[in-house]
DNA sequence: TCAACAGTTGAACAGTTATTCAACCGTTCC
DNA sequence: GGAACGGTTGAATAACTGTTCAACTGTTGA
């Protein structure tokens, strides 16, 4: 959702003012749309979800999650760089390594209603 | 996730390969994870939530939810494509009109999770 | 101290994506 | 039929995003 400042929006002659007005009051704040979009958006990539199934079971240091993946170390890096800014992954340090896990239950059963949704 | 051939990762020295074993175990097929990924990115985007919210309550013609979101038709209407090939909404044409509709009560648990999630 | 390794980070590049614009289709109503 | 409107669509552009590469930090152990 970019910035719009014309609003050209359709022709005003027959929109439903009273549907508009009604949804416009059911309407979050346009901040809470952009947090759900940005905390969807961190789900929205399949190397991101694949480290959140990698470390579901157990605790996992980057280079292990990495070897799992098929993928280098950086790009592990920087995909859980985002998953930590969401609060969906914890880590703890432990000399060289550092050991990732599945921050809470809100994440699994997001997850578990998506592949409800996907099986139909 | 891109292709990755050669797939150089991390140096197999001190790899953890029991935990590696058994979270390789555990991963869901690649192509669930392709599935998951696109349905979150579909939420992931601002317009598209701000879509879902607009018709929550009660049907909405595209001219309607430009309206209530200070878009154009065209650009709705685009995003309307995505969320009907995610089979997050219905539609049903009446005359000129198309009105769209949430599709199931799945979309609302998911983004009700989500907002605990965000609230923390 | 120094080598080796786990992990992070910034820049760069390629691929993706959302909005705009213009053209188009289908329905309604005169 | 033809004007008017709702809605869809394709191309183009701008913004964004993920991986790679190289450099870097910090810890371990000899």
């Amino acid at each position: 959702m970019k910035k719009n400042p014309a609003v050209p929006t359709c022709e005003d002659h027959e929109v439903h003012s009273d549907r508009v007005a009604h949804s416009r009051e059911g309407m979050p704040p346009v901040e809470t749309l952009y947090d759900l979009a940005d905390f969807f958006k961190i789900l929205g990539d399949s190397t991101r979800m694949g480290i959140l199934f990698a470390i579901d079971k157990e605790p996992m240091c980057v280079c292990d999650i990495a070897e799992v993946l098929g993928m280098t170390k950086s790009a592990v890096s920087h995909q859980l760089k985002g998953l930590r800014a969401a609060n969906l992954v914890r880590y703890r340090k432990a000399g060289k390594n550092v050991y990732y896990t599945l921050a809470d239950d809100h994440v699994r059963d997001i997850i578990e209603k998506a592949l409800e949704h996907i099986a139909e």
